[in-house]
DNA sequence: CTCCCGATAT
DNA sequence: ATATCAGGAG
């Protein structure tokens, strides 16, 4: 691992902690996938909000599989996209139920097969769910790693193939949930925090930029 | 590449 | 008004 890089990790330790937390609210397995196909363009807030009635009505992947569309529709609405994505949980749901027996799976071929269920979504689940080394990344990764120079890439299998080279292993799935923390909070889309930024010195868009 | 899409921040 | 939010499929 470079020395640059090192810093870079050690700061974000020091900041965010070194704790697996995963910000989508949920207990089981099956859970986590559901709540992860819903956080597509919307923010983990709103899915938290709207997962907390939803895994109160349906308590398992059979009862999402036997929902009503339309109803199951209205249930998720405030998480956008919402024809697509009850559309594919009753898909996905009945796969994990009649396919897998009510468990998830963990490989990457069986998870990303899954309707509604790609790359991303497949490595959060291997990620936080069996601990297989994975590197996820979603819209706060891409636009991080990139301002921190770990790529230059925009297609995001291949800054997935960036960050394996760049990062350590044991650093993988805690870069991902660290980057998300400091995504939300300080490294903004709009009009990020440059000012309150511990990692200022290794943006490369604040090189370019004087303030992104 | 385009479409899916509601809610919030800027 | 518009950009953005833990993307995925056709």
């Amino acid at each position: 691992m470079k020395k640059r890089t090192k810093e870079i990790l050690d700061i974000l330790d020091q900041q965010f902690g070194t704790e697996y937390k995963c910000y989508l609210n949920y207990e089981t397995p099956w859970q986590l996938l559901a709540a992860t196909m819903l956080s597509a363009q919307c923010t983990d807030a709103r899915v938290n909000i709207v997962t907390k009635d939803l895994f109160q009505k349906y308590t398992s992947p059979g009862d999402i599989a036997a929902a009503d569309l339309k109803e199951l529709e209205e249930d998720i609405r405030p998480t956008g996209f919402y024809h697509n994505k009850a559309k594919n949980l009753i898909a996905c749901m009945k796969d994990i139920h009649e396919k897998y027996h009510d468990e998830v799976p963990s490989t990457l071929e069986e998870l990303t097969s899954l309707a509604g269920v790609g790359r991303k979504t497949a490595n959060v689940i291997r990620g936080n769910i069996y601990h297989d080394p994975s590197v996820v990344v979603d819209t706060h990764v891409k636009r991080i790693s990139r301002r921190l120079g770990f790529t230059t890439n925009e297609d995001p299998e291949k800054i997935e193939q960036d960050l394996m080279k760049e990062l350590p292993k044991d650093h993988w799935i805690l870069y991902n949930i660290q980057i998300i923390q400091f995504g939300r909070t300080i490294c903004t889309a709009r009009s990020p925090k440059c000012g309150e930024c511990s990692l200022q010195k290794y943006c490369e868009e604040y090189k370019i930029k004087g303030k992104v």
